[in-house]
RNA sequence: GGGCCGGUAGCUCAAUGGCAGAGCACUGCCCUUUUAAGGCAGGGGUUCUGGGUUCGAGUCCCAGCCGGCUCACCA
């Protein structure tokens, strides 16, 4: 912002104009008997007629959007509420004073006006206005009327500008409000209790994330922002409240993309005596009743896709590295290819000959099919020494199949490895209860049977600390009193999160996560000179 | 962090290495049913920053800052 813009200054001038004429630049309220959504929803279908026949009165308050002055009258348009209402100003109607106001007014200027509804020449719903009031002034200048404003990055700074000139961005936060109150009563009818648990945490645990640290001065302790609410959630489940719930935000230290910011918001819910299975019931009932909530259907588009929660498909993680594995890598693993865990470094191996190359074509010259490495192609997998078979499998199955998942897909059985914190399957322990409902390409929902054996857990976050040892800084921490909690007894348990931001994005058809958040986080601006 | 692309008036965008422009917004005048209102006249620029090449740089080169996309990491 510069003061000293000579926009600016003009502006500073007409709102010291406005109050030589008597009104207060900085009124303190202003009663209204209609919103302008209330106007077009009770008296959008009324003819001219009937207006002219039964005169309604109304008192409005909006920011003024458009102006069309016609010499000693003037059209405008008065946004608020999401919607738009159209002013007719005219001299005669409204007077010296109130006119002179009009004149001195820009747009951006959020003004108030009582008149009465009428129908114009062109059949517009507006207001004959009877006075003027004025409210507030815009200082600044409003963004060119008929682009708006499209420099993504001020559109995340200042999002009000943003929220002001681009309707459509209003849209996108009220259905991101309907979606989590759509949550709410659907869990509350289960019988869930919403909780609140620390955001400030001693030990981040219950997700793999680097955290961010704080400092409490008094206790004068290092504090972690959560990376996830889980070890508390299910304290609370060891106490016996046996349906908990949390929508809040969690913290990781990690990268941004279109898909991940910093901070994000998080559904986390705990069953006592369920299971993973019951999990994804219960997804599936959830999503649907969301999408039906807010969409009032099941269908949806998504960027390019028409996605449907009418019907959830499972594979597990092996089952879709088969079914997905691309055909320029050769044959790819039958399912019994991948019993022995270790197996799956050979395949990675033959996923990498073909990443990152064209499709084959014959060659000619040489005789035989040639393939050519593609520009900016995606990379091949590379694993750090170390890295155990389970990680392995999770790692190429996500450069596999993920992007393929855009339909409702239920992924399950994971790896024991990646997986500290759900219980193992009785048949075989190399695999866990645990699910991942991918949409539209996208990690939205995690779940699984909660591990409930104290004694295991222990081993598992033994293992963790072997990680955190080699400089894995997002393993596990060991939590010594999540043991302890454990140890009283956790009944069987199914957990799940569910990613809100992800899944506003899939019910606003929006690209990138910083379109669902009203202020993502952005590199501070400099300082102003 | 790597790769690619971008940054010019308040906003949206132009400008072969040769006088920095248009539309909207703004100012003045005209206009009492317009709607991207209209007509006439006008004001407004550290071309992201700093170097360099050149007679001459918005344009070419180098470095930096900021942003977007993408890859990596992650949810």
């Amino acid at each position: 912002m510069d003061e000293t813009d000579s926009l600016f200054q003009q502006r500073r001038k007409k709102l010291e104009d406005i109050a030589a004429l008597g009104y207060d630049a900085y009124p303190r309220k202003f009663d209204f008997t209609h919103t302008i959504p209330q106007i077009l929803a009770d008296f959008g279908h009324r003819s001219a007629e009937e207006l002219e026949a039964h005169r309604i009165a109304v008192r409005i308050a909006g920011r003024m959007m458009t102006v069309r002055p016609h010499g000693k009258a003037g059209f405008a348009h008065l946004a608020g509420g999401g919607a738009k209402l159209q002013v007719y100003i005219r001299l005669d109607a409204v007077g010296e004073r109130d006119f002179a106001l009009y004149k001195l007014l820009d747009l951006g200027d959020v003004i108030g006006v009582d008149g009465y509804l009428f129908r114009t020449r062109t059949g517009e719903l507006t207001v004959h206005a009877e006075h003027v009031h004025f409210l507030a002034k815009a200082l600044l200048p409003l963004p060119e009327k008929w682009h708006g404003l499209t420099d993504v990055e001020i559109r995340y700074r200042q999002r009000y500008v943003d929220l002001m000139v681009n309707p459509e961005v209003r849209v996108v936060f009220e259905r991101r409000s309907k979606i989590v109150r759509a949550i709410r009563q659907f869990l509350d009818a289960e019988g869930y209790l919403e909780v609140e648990t620390p955001m400030m945490q001693p030990l981040a645990g219950g997700a793999m994330a680097r955290p961010f640290v704080t400092h409490h001065n008094t206790l004068d302790i290092d504090l972690f922002l959560r990376i996830a609410p889980e070890l508390y959630l299910k304290r609370l489940t060891v106490g016996g409240l046996d349906r908990v719930y949390e929508i809040n935000r969690n913290f990781r230290n990690e990268g941004i993309s279109t898909q991940h910011n910093p901070e994000f918001t998080m559904l986390e819910f705990y069953q006592a005596y369920a299971d993973y299975h019951d999990m994804m019931a219960l997804t599936e009932r959830l999503l649907q009743h969301v999408a039906l909530e807010v969409l009032g259907s099941l269908e949806f588009d998504y960027v390019d896709e028409r996605i449907s929660f009418a019907e959830f498909h499972r594979y597990t993680m092996r089952e879709a590295l088969v079914k997905f594995w691309p055909p320029l890598a050769g044959t790819g693993p039958k399912l019994e290819n991948l019993a022995e865990p270790r197996a799956v470094f050979h395949w990675v191996d033959e996923f990498n000959k073909a990443v990152g190359y064209e499709t084959a074509k014959p060659n000619p010259l040489l005789g035989y099919d040639v393939v050519a490495p593609t520009e900016g192609g995606e990379k091949q997998i590379e694993l750090p020494s170390g890295t155990s078979p389970g990680e392995a499998l999770q790692i190429l199955f996500e450069r596999v199949a993920e992007r393929h998942l855009i339909q409702p897909t239920f992924i399950y059985e994971f790896p024991l490895e990646v997986s500290p914190l759900a219980k193992q399957k009785p048949d075989d322990p190399n695999y866990v209860e645990r699910f991942e409902l991918f949409v539209g390409g996208m990690e939205i929902a995690n779940a699984f049977s909660e591990l409930n054996d104290p004694k295991e857990q222990r081993n598992r976050f033994l293992y963790q600390q072997l990680l955190r040892d080699k400089g894995d800084l997002t393993a596990h921490a060991i939590d010594g009193d999540y043991i302890r909690a454990l140890s009283y007894g956790l009944p069987p348990t199914g957990g799940e999160g569910i990613g809100i931001d992800r899944l506003t994005m899939l019910l606003t058809g929006s690209r990138s996560i910083r379109d669902v958040i009203l202020f993502p986080l952005l590199r501070p601006e400099k300082p102003a000179q």
